[in-house]
DNA sequence: AACCTGACTTCGG
DNA sequence: TCCGAAGCCAGGT
């Protein structure tokens, strides 16, 4: 007889984490961006949630979401730093103010 | 077991 | 146009 199976409602967390896999290397995504491929448009909070709870152990490449003003949501000397950089060295590049050009680099 | 919080976004006044 | 509040899911206290 089959296991029994964990709780539903983990749906979103999943897909939240398929989307994020997903997004190629050099591109990013915002997180109502992607909660909204996930189901719910307005579950944009969890998306930050999930990355500050599962990034490292499910290997997500956390560095790839940013806010919706094409800017990095982590405060200085907390990973801001440690994004930019990662983003740099995948080729995304970075206005006088920091802001990424969705028109370039936003995953769709 | 109930309440709080979080790397955000959107809607209403 | 600007500011306040709600919304969403899961985990931690």
């Amino acid at each position: 007889m089959p296991p029994p199976r964990k709780s539903q409602p983990l749906f979103f967390t999943r897909k939240v984490k398929e989307i994020i896999k997903k997004i190629p290397r050099g591109k990013v995504a915002t997180y109502g961006q992607i909660a909204a491929y996930a189901g719910n448009p307005r579950a944009a909070r969890q998306v930050a949630w999930i990355l500050n709870s599962s990034s490292r152990k499910d290997k997500l490449p956390w560095h790839r979401v940013i806010n919706r003003s094409g800017k990095i949501s982590l405060k200085p000397n907390h990973g801001y730093e440690i994004q930019k950089m990662l983003l740099k060295k995948e080729g995304v590049e970075f206005d006088k103010s920091d802001v990424i050009d969705f028109e370039r680099y936003l995953w769709t």
